[in-house]
RNA sequence: GCCAGGGUGGGGUAGCUGGUUAUCCUAGGGGACUGUGGAUCCCCCGACCCGGGUUCGAGUCUCGGCCCUGGCCCCA
């Protein structure tokens, strides 16, 4: 038998629901905040991606070559396509641009929990602000589309001019492999790696900056820095818009064009992978040929926010089980159909079994059901039935529908 | 790429010191039941991941592969 190819998921209707329940509520917080959708090729010139993050991702991308020798690969990440596309094609729109996107990526990794080779990211892309305030609004939406999704969530804030700075004597090499061991708290391998670089003298700022959780504190260790001023100016805004966060001047995020606040959030029972949310600010048009462009953006890791909700409830819709008898089958399609026009959901019975047989499975499936055999047919009327209270009326269809509309569902213990 | 634990009907499982027709639950189909409820009863359907080895005989032991789950690495 065929498989699925590893790392990739089927996703049944119900599962799908709880995906477009959540999709929906982020979709909304982006709209919100005056945010459009973009959405960019599945597969773009390999070269895109390299630019962006090294040629080293090569190996961890579906990269391809095409019938005509392109070398392609598809997208491992959005932020990347959605910057390339405002160079093809935004250049001249009245800045700034607000810009989301809901699309699946791919990445040649060993799967695991929260892991997967197609993945989903919901992300935005703020394009030409360069302001605290534009710093905060980014933030401020990641935020919003996460508590929309109802996940629960830490959310850590920083800027990468502090460690910079205390770096800034190092070079690019040792300041890499400095930043990573930062990142992942790793100390006696962040002291052994300075000694080797004889700068042992530096371990007890950085340790100090990494556990830093005010700003007085992060700045006593750096001194004055230009940024000081923004990233104050960014502290008071997010404490007023009342962000639930905390500072951390630890947060590396991992490539270069990163250029001052950056953020995280990470979410419970997640296992190894519990990052659900990675942003910052950055400058990435110029790497792909525009003009060098302040840029703020953030992606949600989908997939992980909804391992980390668990069960979703998402709103029952009533439906109706509109069952008949062959000489009901006509008035069963237009009974049907008046019910679907209301906005109800309504299934007819296949089975061309007996009424009893079509109610026992109604019983189970729908909250209505309507039947119509050869009595209501003649009459021109349904028998409507609330499958929850059991009572059951002999209606004209209009009345049947009337019924519904705006009814409550109980809880739905009959499916 | 590395490590650990796993793969038995569609889903969940028992069998694991080798031995008749592989257990049970559930789901699915049919019937009791041709106009009224989820019940009950009966019947049916349907599985040992793949390949090699050991053996008279392998779901069971052994080797390799594939896949799954989680962890390491990586994480744009």
């Amino acid at each position: 038998m065929l498989q699925r190819p590893r790392g990739t998921r089927d996703f049944l209707p119900d599962e799908m629901e709880a995906r477009r329940e959540i999709e929906e509520r982020m979709r909304e917080a982006a709209r919100r905040f005056g945010y459009g959708q973009v959405r960019t090729p599945v597969f773009e010139e390999l070269e895109l991606f390299t630019l962006r993050s090294g040629p080293g991702i090569v190996n961890e991308m579906y990269a391809f070559e095409d019938k005509g020798g392109r070398a392609l690969s598809l997208r491992p990440e959005l932020t990347a396509p959605v910057l390339r596309l405002y160079v093809n094609e935004a250049r001249v729109l009245p800045k700034p641009l607000r810009w989301f996107y809901y699309d699946d990526c791919f990445r040649y990794e060993r799967p695991q929990k929260g892991r997967y080779r197609q993945f989903w990211q919901f992300g935005a892309e703020l394009i030409g602000a360069d302001t605290a305030m534009a710093d905060a609004e980014v933030v401020l939406l990641a935020d919003a589309a996460l508590q929309a999704s109802g996940v629960e969530y830490e959310l850590k804030v920083g800027h990468l001019a502090l460690m910079r700075s205390l770096l800034a004597d190092l070079d690019e090499g040792a300041r890499r492999a400095v930043m990573g061991l930062l990142d992942k708290r790793e100390f006696d391998g962040l002291v052994a790696a300075l000694a080797g670089l004889g700068r042992e003298d530096l371990a007890p700022s950085l340790e100090a900056l990494v556990a830093a959780t005010t700003l007085d504190e992060a700045f006593a260790l750096t001194g004055p820095l230009p940024e000081e001023a923004r990233l104050r100016e960014l502290v008071t805004l997010l404490d007023a818009a009342g962000l639930d966060y905390t500072l951390n001047f630890g947060i590396v995020r991992g490539l270069d064009y990163y250029t001052g606040m950056v953020f995280e959030g990470f979410a419970q029972n997640l296992g190894a992978e519990n990052q659900i949310v990675g942003g910052g600010a950055y400058r990435l048009a110029h790497l792909f040929g525009g003009e060098d462009t302040p840029s703020c953006g953030f992606a949600i890791g989908f997939d992980r926010v909804m391992v980390a909700l668990g069960q979703v409830e998402v709103p029952p819709r009533p439906t109706v089980a509109v069952l008949s008898t062959s000489e009901g089958a006509c008035a069963a399609c237009v009974a049907a159909a008046a019910f679907r026009a209301a906005g109800l959901r309504a299934e007819l019975d296949l089975s061309g079994r007996g009424l009893g047989a079509q109610l026992t499975r109604a019983a189970r499936t729908a909250d209505y059901a309507v039947l119509i055999g050869a009595r209501e047919a003649e009459a021109g009327v349904v028998a409507f039935k609330d499958l929850a209270s059991g009572v059951q009326e002999t209606l004209a269809l209009e009345a049947a529908v009337a019924r519904t509309v705006g009814r409550e569902v109980d809880a739905p213990g009959a499916r």
